[in-house]
DNA sequence: CTATGTAAACAAC
DNA sequence: GTTGTTTACATAG
């Protein structure tokens, strides 16, 4: 239930990738039909999703200069055996060239180059927004050619918002999801993701207020599935740009049920956990805070509140000294998907941000956990899994592809049953102590090597 | 409880 | 004013 989106492609290692890969794109039979298997056991993956094609590593981030080669990173079938029968395939739009192209071709090239992000060498399909500079393919153009608008596209769903089309009742993860999933390099900024809303849903139209847009950043910082990515192009002081991570393309989107305080009043502690600034900032919130603040300001510590000194974010509620956690060291870092280790290696990368805690990794797709049987091994093949049925899993909760589980977060959580699932709530990242070492910069910004990352942390 | 949505405080632009 | 982060509260299931 919480997972909407199924893992579809695996990714490939990056050598398969750029070895093999030219798979033509017109694999993909233009027939959409085909891009909506069903799930043969649908059942428990009633809502997942498969993904039409993954893209490569995402390296850069500057979505906006498209001149590059073609070619498209199409990887798709090459290693996978077969589809992951348990989802959707949300193709995008097969009927639009325009469409496609960008969507799938471009894909692949933003990639390489991207270094001039003042030349926009969009189609001319392409709607320019006045967004300074940054040209965004959303707006009218996608409307334009609504793939979710075209019926034959929903077979019988219920809508629960499966087919591949457009659902507009999904929840906003979900829909912010699909469209990035639609957007070239699944990277877009902030005020597009928002014309794809007033374009493709009617979250926006339905409510006067901003509560919506309020609700789209609130679900982009909060969910694991979306990452900031740093705007290397000057013009924008738009913000950042946000884009899939590898996890999320794979994997899907979960949900954004992380945040929530598991223990209900458990004020105090975590207080104390430093935070970067920027991210302390929106400590308080809610109406009930507003009330504690009006206390607080009446009488009590304020610079308690956090302090700078960490590096990187807090201390997830499993590190935190005060947690009670499976003592189990194994067990120790909390199931949920979203807490994620590599952000802190690189919270000094500029703009770079990886700060959320994304999960990614660690719960699925690192190679180097999935395989590894070292003690930092933090999540272990688990004990079965929801995917099951998948082909990849080959039924006996193998890795795919040798760079990620497709784990169903059922069994972590069960590894977690009696904490107070920790994780999920808490969005924050292990700061271990002498874990991870900042090490500035890390260099690459942009580039950031999840995998490595984890690496680092786990030795 | 969980998943979502929504409001809101707040910092940094 | 916008963007991003985080907390709180509400509510449906």
């Amino acid at each position: 239930m919480m997972e909407w989106a199924a893992p579809t492609n695996f990714l490939l290692n990056p050598m398969d990738q750029n070895g093999t890969a030219y798979h033509n794109p017109n694999s993909f039979p233009p027939s959409s039909g085909d891009f909506y298997h069903y799930a043969q056991n649908g059942l428990s993956y009633n809502d997942n999703y498969n993904l039409p094609y993954s893209t490569q590593y995402p390296s850069s981030s500057c979505p906006r200069s498209y001149n590059g080669p073609d070619l498209t990173g199409m990887p798709i079938m090459g290693m996978t055996e077969s589809y992951p029968p348990t989802a959707y395939h949300i193709e995008p739009p097969k009927h639009h060239d325009a469409m496609d192209l960008s969507d799938h071709e471009i894909n692949g090239q933003l990639m390489q180059l991207s270094n001039d992000c003042e030349h926009n060498q969009y189609g001319s399909h392409i709607k320019t927004e006045d967004h300074s500079g940054y040209q965004s393919p959303y707006s009218d153009l996608t409307r334009a050619s609504t793939p979710h608008d075209d019926p034959s596209r929903h077979p019988h769903d219920s809508g629960s918002g499966e087919g591949g089309a457009i659902d507009k009742e999904q929840p906003y993860a979900q829909l912010i999801y699909q469209a990035l999933l639609h957007a070239p390099n699944k990277t877009m900024i902030l005020r597009d993701i928002y014309d794809w809303f007033k374009n493709h849903t009617d979250k926006a139209s339905a409510s006067e207020t901003k509560g919506w847009q309020n609700s789209i950043r609130h679900n982009l910082s909060m969910n694991g599935a979306f990452e900031k990515v740093d705007q290397p192009c000057e013009e924008s002081r738009k913000g950042f740009m946000w884009r899939l991570t590898e996890e999320a393309i794979r994997e899907g989107v979960k949900s954004t049920t992380r945040y929530r305080s598991k223990q209900p009043n458990k004020r105090g502690h975590r207080t104390q956990q430093p935070q970067p600034q920027r991210q302390a900032s929106g400590a308080k919130g809610g109406q009930a805070a507003r009330r504690s603040a009006r206390m607080k300001r009446s009488g009590r510590i304020h610079g308690a509140y956090r302090n700078d000194a960490y590096i990187s974010r807090s201390v997830p509620a499993a590190f935190d000294p005060s947690y009670h956690g499976p003592p189990d060291s194994s067990l120790r870092y909390p199931p949920s998907p979203y807490y994620g280790s590599e952000v802190d290696f690189h919270y000094s990368s500029p703009s770079s941000n990886h700060n959320k805690h994304r999960n990614s990794d660690n719960d699925f797709g690192s190679p180097s956990l999935a395989n590894s049987n070292s003690p930092l091994d933090l999540f272990p093949p688990p004990p079965r899994s929801a995917y099951t049925h998948s082909p990849m899993m080959g039924g006996a909760g193998l890795p795919i592809t040798g760079n990620a589980y497709v784990l169903d977060h059922s069994p972590t959580e069960s590894l977690f049953t009696n904490s107070p699932s920790p994780s999920a709530d808490e969005p924050r990242t292990p700061a271990s102590q002498g874990g991870w070492l900042d090490e500035g910069g890390v260099g690459a910004t942009c580039v950031f090597d999840e995998q490595l990352a984890y690496r680092e942390y786990a030795g």
